[in-house]
DNA sequence: CGGAATCCTATCGGATACTG
DNA sequence: CAGTATCCGATAGGATTCCG
C-alpha cells in the first residue's frame, strides 16, 4: 500500500485537489469534478456516449442499438449532451428526413473517462467479492485510512 | 490525433469495452461502469468521498468541513456508502456518542476515478472555452468522429 | 454529539400515443 | 425516419423539528 497523509495538518491533498477549482465546499455546477460528473451522468447516457464513440450515428441507428430506451427519453439525452457542446446534430436535406449524431472534440475527450469508469467498477466487484468472502470466513472488515 | 475505428464493422472497441460486462444494451445494475458511477454519483457524494481520503472523520467534523449539507443528507450519503461497502462507519462509547467514519479499501480505490474527473473536467471547461472562441470567431465546430 | 422523523417540491424517467 | 406531446409514478434532496 502507498504511503498516506495521515493527519489533517495539511490542509488539501495535492493529487485529489490540484488547485482551487476543487477546493470547494459545496456541489458547485463548475467544480471540473461536478462538470466531468454532469457530461457522463444519467441514465442511458454512457451507453449513448459508447455508441457514439465509434463514429456517427442516426437517430434509428442509436434506437436499434439500444432498442429499450424510449424515443422521448433518447432524445433528450441527445439534446442535453448537444447542450453541453459533447455532441452534434446534422440535419441531412431530403425525404424522409436524416440525421446524424456525432461527438465533438470535447465529447471524444471523455472516453479515458468512460474506460476509467469500467476500470474502477471492475476493481469494485472484486472488492465486493472479497469482502464477502472475509465475511464468511469470519475476518473483521475494517477501514483502511 | 490518434486513430480511430471509422467503421462500425467491428461490433466492439477493445479499450472501451475490454469484456462482455460492458456489451450490455441497457442500462444494468451489474455493469462495471453502472457500478462505479453509482458509488459516485448523487449530490454531494463526491465531495464526502474527498474529505474522507485524507483519514478518519466524525460526523461533526464532516459536517463541519460541509457546512450546507443537512444532516439528513449527510447520513443518507453515508448510509449509502456504507451500504456499499465503501465507508465504515465505527461507533466510540461514551458520553457524547463518537463516531468516526473512514474509508474501507474499496473506497479508497475511488481515489483514481476521482482525480480521473477532476482531469476531465478540467479538459471540458477548455473544450467549451475553445468553443466560444471558434464562434465568435465565425469557424464551425464539426463532428469529431 | 449524532443522528431520526416528517414534510414538501422538483426533477427524472418510463409508457403511450401522435406528427411532419 | 425522427422525433413531439402528455401523463404519471417514483425518487432525490432540501428545510425543519425533535430525540437519546
Amino acid at each position: 500500500m502507498g504511503h498516506q497523509t495521515e493527519s489533517h495538518a495539511c490542509p488539501w491533498d495535492s493529487e485529489l485537489v490540484p488547485d482551487a477549482g476543487g477546493r470547494t465546499r459545496r456541489p458547485e455546477p463548475d467544480c471540473p469534478v461536478e462538470l466531468a460528473l454532469a457530461a457522463v451522468s444519467g441514465r442511458w447516457t454512457t451507453l449513448v456516449l459508447r455508441e457514439l464513440m465509434g463514429g456517427q450515428l442516426s437517430f434509428g441507428a442509436l434506437s436499434a442499438r439500444l432498442p429499450d430506451i424510449s424515443p422521448k427519453v433518447l432524445t433528450e439525452r441527445l439534446r442535453t449532451l448537444e447542450g453541453r457542446g459533447l455532441v452534434v446534430r446534422e440535419r441531412l436535406a431530403g425525404f424522409p428526413v436524416r440525421t446524424r449524431y456525432g461527438l465533438t472534440a470535447a465529447g471524444a475527450a471523455l472516453r479515458p473517462l468512460l474506460v476509467e469508469l469500467y476500470r474502477t467498477g471492475v476493481e469494485l466487484a472484486q472488492a465486493g467479492a472479497a469482502a464477502e468472502t472475509e465475511q464468511s470466513t469470519g475476518r473483521v472488515r475494517g477501514p483502511v485510512a
